[in-house]
DNA sequence: TTACATGTATACTTTGCCTTCTACAAGTGG
DNA sequence: CCACTTGTAGAAGGCAAAGTATACATGTAA
């Protein structure tokens, strides 16, 4: 029975014909499962087993398109970074910016979350997007220098703000990405609030 | 030579003289180690040997005092989450929670980042916390629903204010801990700032 | 001084998961 | 038809870190 016309695979069910990409597709393929994958738990937490069930493919394929789990990492983080930069646009906090972050969000949500909740913490791969948020802190501590005086308090706050907007742009995607526009209204009001809030006395 | 009478440990310097506690205070004591050996890079980054280098013990010593890694871990969140709930006392909300918090964070500084940097990401151990965050988000999510209507804007401000007043404190941790008063008061205005902006319209 | 709790030191085993390897099946294009 | 790519399936291999074991040293208290 089971040796006789080589069926595909274990003879289950109506035969899923197999989804064949070619290889540059299937790169991006697997970037967009692993992206989804690590972003529930985290670069430790997720093994390649979960990568590979999310992919739809076999352990295997993914040593085919990447070296090790932490190349297959760096590719995703990678991506997810240069897809940020495009689109928020090199630009530099301006009034723009929080409509920016939110379009770049929108955009690639998984990636974003990845970015900022999980690989922000990871000591092997915080560098990867280092230049990112030490940029923010940078651009936001001169912007904070004009109004309030060097010392812990200005400290506090050029940590505290970049910190906020992406809590607060993560709270909006987990809330069901009502509204951008609102949204930017809302976060940059927020933003004001918390700059405001970070002032010595009236 | 290395073979004549029995010397404590490798010949090595003037031979420290091997502190001994008592088990209860051993327990502490490594509890204290392993607390800030996880809180520079959570669970699964840190390893026994860190744990063990930080509590100046041999890894022999943990298995004396904890089943297992996970054991020992949950030992900590345990004492931290419980140090938390003493120093913030039961009190629910009110004007008062702001400096309780900074009072407990300021009491284990360790600890509390590791309670909310870290094992609040980590699947295994969310549930430890999960009992506080639920708490603390259904409170703010009760004081905000007199002033938001019900929907996705009402759980974006119920998730982002816990989160937000968590990370104002973390980046007060970080700064130094200046003037426990005066960051009650900016954190305070803070929050008032972004609850204000949450609203619908003016 | 004897018994025990606390400690060191180090070698060993186990386990989990990444990583590699082999064998085979089936679409695709020249 | 044939070479090539893309795919499956699953068995080993290998390694780092968890966990276990044994032997010995030394304060402390009955």
């Amino acid at each position: 029975m089971s040796t006789a016309a080589g069926q595909s695979q274990h003879e289950a069910g109506p035969a899923r014909p197999v989804r064949r990409l070619r290889r540059a597709e299937r790169r991006e393929q697997i970037l967009d499962a692993a992206t989804r994958a690590f972003a529930r738990a985290g670069y430790a937490a997720t093994g390649l087993d979960d990568i590979a069930a999310e992919a739809e493919l076999t352990r295997a394929m993914l040593y085919r398109h990447f070296d090790s789990k932490a190349d297959l990492y760096r590719a995703v983080l990678d991506r997810a970074c240069t897809r940020l930069a495009e689109a928020t646009g090199a630009d530099n906090f301006d009034d723009d910016a929080i409509p920016a972050l939110l379009r770049a969000a929108a955009a690639d949500p998984d990636g974003f979350r990845l970015l900022f909740r999980y690989a922000a913490r990871e000591p092997d791969f915080r560098e990867l997007i280092d230049s990112i948020t030490a940029a923010s802190r940078e651009v936001g501590r001169r912007n904070l220098a004009r109004v309030i005086p060097e010392g812990p308090w200005l400290d506090w706050a050029a940590n505290l703000i970049p910190a906020f907007t992406l809590e607060a742009v993560i709270a909006w995607l987990d809330a069901g990405q009502p509204d951008s526009d609102q949204a930017a209204d809302r976060i940059t009001a927020a933003v004001h609030g918390v700059m405001a809030a970070a002032h010595p006395t009236p």
